[in-house]
DNA sequence: TGGCGTTATATTCCGAAAAATATTACGGTA
DNA sequence: TACCGTAATATTTTTCGGAATATAACGCCA
C-alpha cells in the first residue's frame, strides 16, 4: 500500500467585513449559550476574554440582527445568552461544514496523484 | 435588497508531514516550469527564495517521487525543472480546486440567513 | 583561475497578531 | 455603601512566522 493523500480545508461565512461565521465562532456561540457568560465561554475553551469579545462583536456587527445578547452588572455581574439569531446562525453554519466536509470525503477518493 | 453572505474557504492535499499540494504550492509549481529555476520563480511572484526552496523541498519529500528536479552550479548557475510526477500533481491539485469552486458557488446560494 | 547565477543552509531581524495585564463601568445584592 | 463578577476598553508584553541577510558549494565558461 503506498500513501494515502487525502483533500483537506476549510470553509466559512463571509459577511460585509470580512469572516462571519467560522468554526470557532460558532463553537464560542454554543459555549456562551452553554454557559451564560462571554468570559465563562472563553474560559472553557482556552480563549482569552478580550478575543472572544471580539468575535462577539463583529458577529453582532456583521448579522442583520445580533447573533448575542449581552447584560451589564447585576447578580452574577451581567451575562450573555443567544437570540433567535444566533441560533439560526449557528445551524447555518453547521449545516454547509456538514456539506463541506461530504465533499471532502467524496473528493479524496479520487485523489490518485 | 439585504446583505448577502457567501460561503468561502479553501482546500488543499495533505500527505504525510502536513500540507502537500495547496494554492501557493501549485502556482510555484508552474511558475518554475515557466521560468526554470527556483529563484527566477520565486521572484515573478514576491516570494522569497528560502521560502520557495522551503516549499519545493516540503513537496519532493512528500511525493512519491520528486517533483522538481534541480541542478546546481554550471552554465547559468544551474536551475530546476518540472518532472512528470510533478505536472500530474498541478493537474491533481486544479482538478480538486476546480470542483471546490463549483461547490462553493452552489452552496452559497441556501444561504438565507 | 576567477566570475557568474544558481542551489543550499544558517542566522539574524522585524512586524503583526495574540496574549497578558490593567482599568473602568455596570447594576443587583447583602 | 461596599462587594461581586461580568462587560468594555486601553495598553503593554510576548510570541512566532516570515523576511532579510549572509555564506558556502557547485560546475560551466571565458
Amino acid at each position: 500500500m503506498t500513501t494515502a493523500y487525502k483533500l483537506g480545508g476549510r470553509v466559512w461565512i463571509e459577511g460585509p467585513e470580512g469572516t462571519f461565521l467560522g468554526y470557532g465562532r460558532v463553537t464560542l456561540l454554543e459555549r456562551i449559550r452553554q454557559h451564560g457568560s462571554i468570559s465563562a465561554a472563553a474560559r472553557s475553551m482556552q480563549m482569552s476574554y478580550l478575543r472572544a469579545w471580539k468575535l462577539v462583536d463583529s458577529m453582532n456587527r456583521q448579522g442583520r440582527q445580533p447573533l448575542v445578547e449581552k447584560s451589564t452588572g447585576g447578580r452574577g455581574g451581567g451575562g450573555a445568552r443567544l437570540t433567535e439569531t444566533g441560533e439560526r446562525s449557528i445551524e447555518l453554519f453547521w449545516s454547509a461544514y456538514r456539506d463541506f466536509q461530504q465533499f471532502l470525503q467524496q473528493r479524496s477518493g479520487p485523489l490518485q496523484g
